[in-house]
DNA sequence: GCCATATATATTGCGTGACAAGATATATGG
DNA sequence: CCATATATCTTGTCACGCAATATATATGGC
């Protein structure tokens, strides 16, 4: 399955790009509010951020092992009565301490494009 | 030549990824304050952020060729008496356009990052 | 005269990561 | 029995940041 199609107006945008380096962050601060399941992030980015930072599957689960190589998140499987058996992921302690860093450097970064872009030419 | 090497503590941080996207709307608006050449953009970069945006040279001048290509701003040549002769970049009514729509995408990502950064963990 | 350094542009090649596309499996409703 | 929703995973493509490298002009020191 592939969720998310977003808008098809043509237009690609850079949207894939910005999202780079980001998307760890994003993830990482989201299993902070409370262990997760792939498909469950991916639906409640959409609507958390109102369509603002989709996320498809074939993105999404690339990051999560990414993570759990690098020993930040831990998983659990749980097999419900019905239905597919889900991963959960929830954050280690080197998690947390990799979302400060990367919160960190998301928040240095932003203010050095606020702090350019607010600077406006002369006007006599 | 390469210019700004960075501090080299061998962290590679995210830095490079966060950046992707971001450059020609950084290229663009420092055109927007004035015409510039590609040497002159390194340099000003890294004083105008104290560090915190550095390009070098060979990432540079790939984003000026594509925002050449693209019609977003115009070249001319200046061989001064002495001295190597430099490329003088301006934008273009194109440029002026592009640079609205990517302050625009940005603006929207950057929101929607701070919002969703902003969600914490209840703390009953 | 010669070499290092600063100024200035350009190109090649590598590595990474977002994502579309496709595969697989379980349950439900028509 | 077939479409759809839920759930995971993998493969291949493309774009881009950047290190490395090449080239050319001027200046200052020895």
């Amino acid at each position: 399955m592939s969720t998310a199609p977003g808008q098809d107006d043509g237009r690609k945008g850079i949207e894939r790009e910005l999202k780079r380096g980001s998307l760890e962050l994003i993830v990482l601060h989201l299993l902070s509010l409370g262990e997760a399941y792939g498909y469950e992030i991916v639906t409640a980015l959409t609507e958390r951020t109102n369509g603002g930072l989709e996320v498809t599957d074939g993105t999404l689960y690339p990051v999560l092992y990414r993570l759990e190589r690098g020993g930040f998140v831990a998983i659990r499987w749980e097999t419900p009565l019905r239905g597919v058996p889900r991963k959960y992921y929830r954050l280690t302690k080197a998690g947390h301490a990799e979302l400060a860093q990367l919160t960190h450097e998301w928040n240095t970064f932003a203010s050095a494009m606020a702090r350019l872009l607010r600077q406006q030419p002369e006007a006599i």
